[in-house]
DNA sequence: GTAAATTTGTTCGTATGTATG
DNA sequence: GCATACATACGAACAAATTTA
C-alpha cells in the first residue's frame, strides 16, 4: 500500500495542499493514466488520515486547474494528460544567461521605472533607490514560449533604452546606442521555483510547475555592472547545457 | 520601493511561509552577505504589507534553520554563508555532482543491479540490456541534506564498486580500485522538476517543491563514457553558479 | 553618563481560516 | 449545515537589550 506522505500539520502548508500536491504528483508521474478515475473520496481520506472534507478540497482545487474532472455519481477522472519530458532544445548556454538578444528575438512585454530595492542596489552597486528601467521579455521558439526574463538597467546610463528596444529587439543594440559598445557576463546563478501565476501564464505552464531561474549580472568593459537580468525557463521544455571542454 | 511578492492569500500556504522563502531566496541570491543586519523587523512588515508577528514567525523559521540569528536590540543577522555551488570551467562540476566524492562524504543509501534501457544503453554507450550498477548516494552539508544523486556504471567494469564504495565513501577511490585512475566530465544538462515523493523525503522538502536535476557524464581518459549520474538539488537551499571569466 | 531612539522579545485580545465529526 | 478545536493573522500594548545623540 502506499505509504502516506507525512503530512504536517504546523508547517505553514494546509493540509488540502498537501494532498493536492500529493495526488498531482502522482499524476503527472503516471500512477493514474489519462481518463483512469480516481479512488473514492472516502479510501483517499482514509489514506491520508484526514477527513472527507479535507480530499474533497484538494481534489476541487486539481479540478480547477483542469488537471481532474468530477462527474456526478460516477467519480473523479483525470482530465489531463501526463506533461511529457521531451529532450527540448539544446540550448546555448549563453544566449540564455542574457549575454542574449545578440540578434533581436525577444519581445517586449513591459517596462517601467523603479527604484532600486536592497537586491538591486546590490547587484548593479548603485545607491537605494536609484532610478532603474525594468525591462520584461519573452522569448519564444518556434512559437512556443520558452523564457521570461527581467532585466535591469541603471536609467541614468541607459535614458532611452525602452524605445531603443522596442524599435531594435536587441538589448546589445539599445546599449551601443547608449554608449555601451559591449559587455561581458560576470556570473550566472541558477535555481529552480515554482512559477509565479503571472510567468506560468506566459509560459503556458500549468499552476505548481516548476521553472529554472537563472540570474546573471553583465559588466561593462570597464568591469562595473550594468545589466541585472533574473530569467524563467520553463523546465520542462528545456535543459540547460554545461560543455566539459573549455 | 520594492515590488512585494505577491503574497497569496488563499493558495493553502500560510503567508509567514511565503515570506520565509521570499527572505530565504534573497539572502542565497546574495543580497543580504554573511553576518549583515536584516532590515528591522517592523520594515519587512511594512514592505510585505503584514502584522509585524507575521514577520516575526518567518524569522523564527529561518532561524531554527540556522540560517538566521537574532540578538536582542542589536538586529537579526544573516548566520550562515548563503548556500552555493559554484561550476564552470575552473571549478569541477564533477566535485558536486558526481565526479563528486573526492572525500569521502557521500552516504549509500541504496544500490542495485539493473539491466540497461535504450537511454542509459546510449550515454553509458553499451549495447541494450547490458548489466549495470545502479548507485543511490545522498550528500549532506553541515546536517543538511543537499543532493541526491543516482550514479550509473557498466557492471563488467566496475564489478566491487559497492563495497569498495561503501567502504571508502569515495567514488574516485571506488574507480580507482577498478582500475580507472581519472576520469573527466563530457558535459552536465539542468533542468527542474517537482521533487518526486522518494527524493523530497530524502532531502526534507516539502510536497510540491522543486529541484533542480543534473545529469552528467563522466568518460575515462580514453573518452569511453564510464558514469553517468541524474543528480537531484534541494533547489531551495542550492544555486549553481557558473563564473564568466573567459 | 544619561536620556532617547531603535530593535527584538513577550503578552494580552480579536478575528478569520482550516480541519474534524 | 453546525459545533468544536486549532492554526493563522492582526492590533496594541509593554519589556529588555542595544545603539545613538
Amino acid at each position: 500500500m502506499t505509504k502516506n506522505p507525512v503530512l504536517d500539520r504546523s508547517a505553514g502548508i494546509a493540509i488540502w495542499r498537501q494532498i493536492m500536491e500529493t495526488l498531482k504528483a502522482e499524476i503527472v508521474s503516471g500512477a493514474f493514466a489519462e481518463g483512469r478515475r480516481l479512488p473514492p473520496e472516502a479510501e483517499l481520506a482514509a489514506r491520508f488520515g484526514v477527513n472527507r472534507h479535507t480530499v474533497r478540497r484538494a481534489i476541487a482545487a486539481l479540478t480547477s486547474e483542469g488537471i481532474l474532472r468530477a462527474d456526478q455519481g460516477r467519480g473523479t477522472f483525470v482530465a489531463s494528460a501526463p506533461l511529457s519530458y521531451p529532450i527540448g532544445p539544446r540550448t546555448r548556454f549563453s544566449e540564455i544567461m542574457s549575454g542574449q538578444d545578440r540578434a533581436p528575438s525577444g519581445r517586449l512585454i513591459g517596462s517601467a521605472l523603479e527604484e532600486a530595492d536592497a537586491l538591486l542596489a546590490n547587484q548593479l552597486d548603485v545607491a537605494l533607490g536609484t532610478m532603474l528601467i525594468r525591462v520584461e521579455t519573452l522569448r519564444v521558439a518556434d512559437s512556443v514560449p520558452m523564457i521570461v526574463a527581467t532585466s535591469r538597467f541603471e536609467h541614468a546610463r541607459v535614458p532611452n533604452f525602452v524605445a531603443d528596444y522596442a524599435e531594435s529587439g536587441s538589448i546589445t543594440e539599445a546599449l551601443r546606442l547608449a554608449g555601451i559598445e559591449d559587455y561581458r557576463r560576470k556570473e550566472s546563478r541558477i535555481t529552480a521555483e515554482i512559477a509565479e501565476a503571472r510567468d506560468a501564464q506566459q509560459l503556458g505552464l500549468a499552476l505548481g510547475q516548476p521553472v529554472l531561474v537563472v540570474e546573471s549580472l553583465n559588466l561593462d568593459m570597464e568591469g562595473r555592472p550594468i545589466q541585472y537580468t533574473r530569467a524563467r525557463l520553463a523546465a520542462d521544455r528545456m535543459q540547460l547545457v554545461v560543455n566539459g571542454d573549455k
